[in-house]
DNA sequence: GCCGTACCGTACCGTTCGGTACGGCTGTTT
DNA sequence: AAACAGCCGTACCGAACGGTACGGTACGGC
């Protein structure tokens, strides 16, 4: 599964000194991954103008000198704070690929839920907004990229997961990308942009586990073997 | 239907003063309105930070004192150019609801190009843009609260398109909030978040007629009256 | 001819922010 | 103990931006 992180309620600075989750995040030491942490607070709490390089420095009782040794500039920091957090956010790809239909069921639902859950995540609608914004006319922008390295993870689990039951025989399709396009739709329909434009009452009409179940029912419901469920084309 | 403008290549600034489509606005007056398109345009060319009110001072050549007289502050000029934009993306509203089969069938096909075309216009994206970057924690935002405006519009407008199908019966579904939002995801998926954050081969992938077609033939499928198509839940 | 209005262009101010530099502290190495 | 490396805290710089003020100009009413 996707495991969404809770930033760790006591999020003090300089305090217990025990780095939360931590172990080497790859690319950062662990003192590192502490400031990138108190960065991610500051840009979920504040959004993209409350994460300033002094700011972050007093938040998490670092120098301003330490952090352009360690990031170059603002927009490595940016980076950093992104492919920290997708080494967080990691995918336990179940390993073991679902057979029956039962199982295929259940492994959608599981996907269905974390998607939601991931996704309406207050850090990932922080990552998101300032992926967004970061977005001028061609450029690739700062995160976009990098935000993009999260997304196609998902989309290559939600893949393999389709072709599995495709070889399964519980759906049939022809194109994977469409196909999961419609399943993504169907998840999220306009909950992401809703909640992104600061939509409250979005999140909170139903439970994840509810609009997971009545997506995945929609999904096998169009995709079903046996009668012709909807078009055949593309 | 929506009709997405284009906001006229001939963006020369100054020049032969035929101020587009105009006509009084609603708020503001004429030159005020070339002005917002200008800014517009600032908008969609370089995002959020290409717009400074100098450099819209100089690119409509008006003086800044005249941008503070007319909009208050900046955020007044960002509001300003929402609702510019929201009264020029008119909903024809189809006057006369479906009521044949075939009539209703129609009108979705065209309620799904139309979102397509909207949302992943130039200008669309930039005000979304825009609009997400301004979320902060639990302030309305500044563009955000007004672009509802704009989303709840096309919203009002599946709503009645709806309710016209269900009493057609055509359709079949309890909760209208919930049917809307599975069209909406069938019709977008995650085009729109990909087309915000800059995936420039989201858009191209097939023609937006196509997509329609796709879309409206699943939710029809999905929401059909004489079996049971799926759940009855929610 | 004179005034008021609306506007442009430019100069200006205060603040903020990214980025750099320096001094001092602490722990480690030799 | 001396040298060193890493880091913190603070001060500083230059640039950009939001917002304001001032002088100049075109135009319509009286």
């Amino acid at each position: 599964m996707l495991t969404a992180v809770k930033t760790a309620g006591q999020g003090d600075v300089g305090g217990g000194g025990s780095a939360a989750g931590t172990t080497a995040d790859a690319a950062f030491s662990a003192r590192q991954n502490e400031v990138l942490e108190v960065a991610l607070k500051l840009l979920v709490e504040g959004g993209d103008k409350a994460l300033t390089t002094a700011a972050l420095a007093r938040a998490a009782n670092c120098s301003k000198e330490s952090l352009y040794k360690w990031f170059g500039d603002r927009d490595g920091l940016l980076a950093a704070i992104v492919t920290h957090q997708a080494s967080r956010v990691r995918i336990i790809d179940a390993a073991a690929l679902p057979e029956t239909r039962d199982e295929f069921e259940a492994a959608l639902q599981l996907f269905a839920e974390d998607l939601l859950t991931v996704l309406l995540s207050d850090t990932s609608l922080a990552l998101n907004r300032l992926s967004v914004g970061s977005v001028r006319g061609e450029a690739p922008g700062v995160g976009a990229v990098l935000l993009e390295r999260g997304k196609r993870r998902i989309e290559e689990r939600a893949r393999r997961l389709l072709e599995a039951g495709k070889t399964g025989g519980h759906i049939v399709f022809a194109d994977a990308a469409d196909t999961y396009r419609t399943l993504y739709g169907l998840i999220i329909g306009d909950l992401h942009i809703n909640a992104l434009l600061g939509d409250a009452g979005a999140v909170s009409s139903l439970s994840t586990g509810d609009r997971a179940r009545a997506a995945v029912a929609r999904f096998l419901t169009l995709y079903a073997p046996a009668q012709a469920g909807s078009n055949s084309r593309t």
